[in-house]
DNA sequence: AGATGAGTTGATTGAACATTCAACCAACCA
DNA sequence: TGGTTGGTTGAATGTTCAATCAACTCATCT
C-alpha cells in the first residue's frame, strides 16, 4: 500500500466514524481500529485528529458535484425540481438508516462549540457550496419567479429546512417530521411560481 | 446550603456549561469547579453525568414558558407579531453572543449520535413544545390564514427555521445568515395572510 | 554495495476522564 | 446521650484518550 492509499484510507474510514458517531465520540483508536493502520502512520501524514477532520472537511467539499449533486440530478433538468430532487435525497437517507441519518456538516457545526477558524470555514465553505448549488437552480428558474426574488437568500432558506427537517425527523425517528416541513417548503415555492405567472405581483 | 440548594446549583451551572461548550466536551469536573461542589455531592443526587442532562432538559421543558416565551411576548398581543417576537429573541441572543449562541436543545440533538431514550424523548419534547407554542399562535390568528391551512406543520416549519438560521448565523459568525433566512419565512407568511385575505385560494 | 529517506510499527506516556468510597458532619429525634 | 438520616468531603481508582518515538522496512538512487 502506497502512500497516497493510506492518506486515504484513514480519511474514508474518519468519514465514516464521524458521521456514525460524530467528532467528538471519535476517537483516534476508532479511526486506528477500523482502517487497519497504525498510530504511527496516522500521525506521519497528520499532526493530530483536527487535521483528520479538516482532510475529511475537505473532502466533502471537493466532493460535493460528484458525490451529492450528480446522484441526484441525474435525469431530472427542471431546476425546481431538481431543488426537490436533492432534498428527496435526504429523505432516502433518513429512510435507510432508519431515522438516524445527520447531514454530516449541520452535525459538525453543531457539535463543535468553539471550532479552530480552519475548521469553521472549511464548514463555512460546505455550506455556501451547498446553497450555492441550490441558488442556481433557482437562477435557472429566474424567469418563473417573482421578479426582484433574493435567489442566494431562497438557497440559504432551502439549505435552512433541510437542516431543520433532518434535525426534527433523526430527533423524533419520524419521517413524518421531514415531510411535513418540506411540504410547507413546496408550499412556498409553488406559490412563488404561481404568483409570477398570474402577475399579481409584477 | 440545603439539599434542594445544592441540586438547582449543579443543575444551573450544568445548564450554562452544556450551552457554552456542549455536552460532550463538559466534563463533571467542569461542573464541580464552577459549581463549587464537590464530586460526591454530586454523584449523591445524581447517578452519573447522563442524569445531570436529563435533569437540565427537564429544565428546559418545565421552563419554556416562563424562561422563554412570557420574556418574548410580553407586550405583544398579535399573534403573528409573537411567532417574530420569538424568532427576534433568538436574534438578540446571536448579537450578543457575538453569532456564538446555539439553540441548547438543538446543539444537544446533533452533538449526540445515540442518544439514551429517555434524553432523546426529552428532546423531543422540546421541540414539540416549542412548534406547540408557534402552532398555538396560528390557531389564534387561524382565521387570517388560508382555511386547510396545516397550522401544526407551520409550528414545525418555524422550529426548522429557527434552528438552521442560527446554525448558519453561527457556523458564518454573521447574523446576515439569520436575517435573510427569517426574511424569506416572513415573505411566506405575509402571502399566506395576503392569500387569506383576498381569497384567492378560497 | 551502500546510503537515503519516506513510510510503518506498536509499546509507551502522561493527562483527562467518570466514577467510587470510606470517613466525616450536622441536624433532629428517641 | 446516643442513634439515625441526609448530605458532604476529597483522595483514589481504573479507564480511555491523543500523541510520541525509537526501532524498523524497503524501494530508490549513487
Amino acid at each position: 500500500m502506497n502512500a497516497a492509499d493510506t492518506r486515504q484510507r484513514i480519511l474514508m474510514t474518519a468519514m465514516e466514524l464521524f458521521w456514525e458517531k460524530g467528532y467528538l465520540s471519535t476517537s483516534v483508536s476508532d479511526i486506528l481500529s477500523r482502517s487497519q493502520i497504525h498510530s504511527g502512520s496516522l500521525y506521519h501524514f497528520f499532526p493530530g485528529k483536527q487535521d483528520v477532520l479538516v482532510g475529511v472537511l475537505e473532502l466533502y467539499r471537493d466532493g460535493i458535484g460528484e458525490m451529492l449533486l450528480a446522484p441526484n440530478w441525474d435525469g431530472v433538468d427542471d431546476p425546481i425540481d431538481r431543488v426537490f430532487a436533492l432534498l428527496a435525497g435526504y429523505r432516502t437517507h433518513l429512510i435507510v438508516t432508519d431515522c438516524t441519518y445527520g447531514c454530516p456538516i449541520g452535525s459538525l457545526a453543531l457539535e463543535i462549540h468553539e471550532p479552530d477558524p480552519v475548521v469553521r470555514d472549511l464548514m463555512a465553505a460546505n455550506f455556501t457550496n451547498w446553497s450555492t448549488a441550490i441558488a442556481g437552480c433557482f437562477d435557472a428558474a429566474a424567469d418563473r419567479l417573482p421578479p426582484g426574488t433574493d435567489r442566494k437568500a431562497l438557497g440559504e432558506f432551502v439549505l435552512t429546512v433541510m437542516e431543520g427537517a433532518v434535525m426534527q425527523a433523526r430527533t423524533y425517528r419520524d419521517i413524518g417530521y421531514f415531510d411535513r416541513n418540506i411540504a410547507v417548503l413546496r408550499d412556498y415555492i409553488t406559490i412563488l411560481l404561481a404568483t409570477a405567472k398570474d402577475g399579481s405581483f409584477a
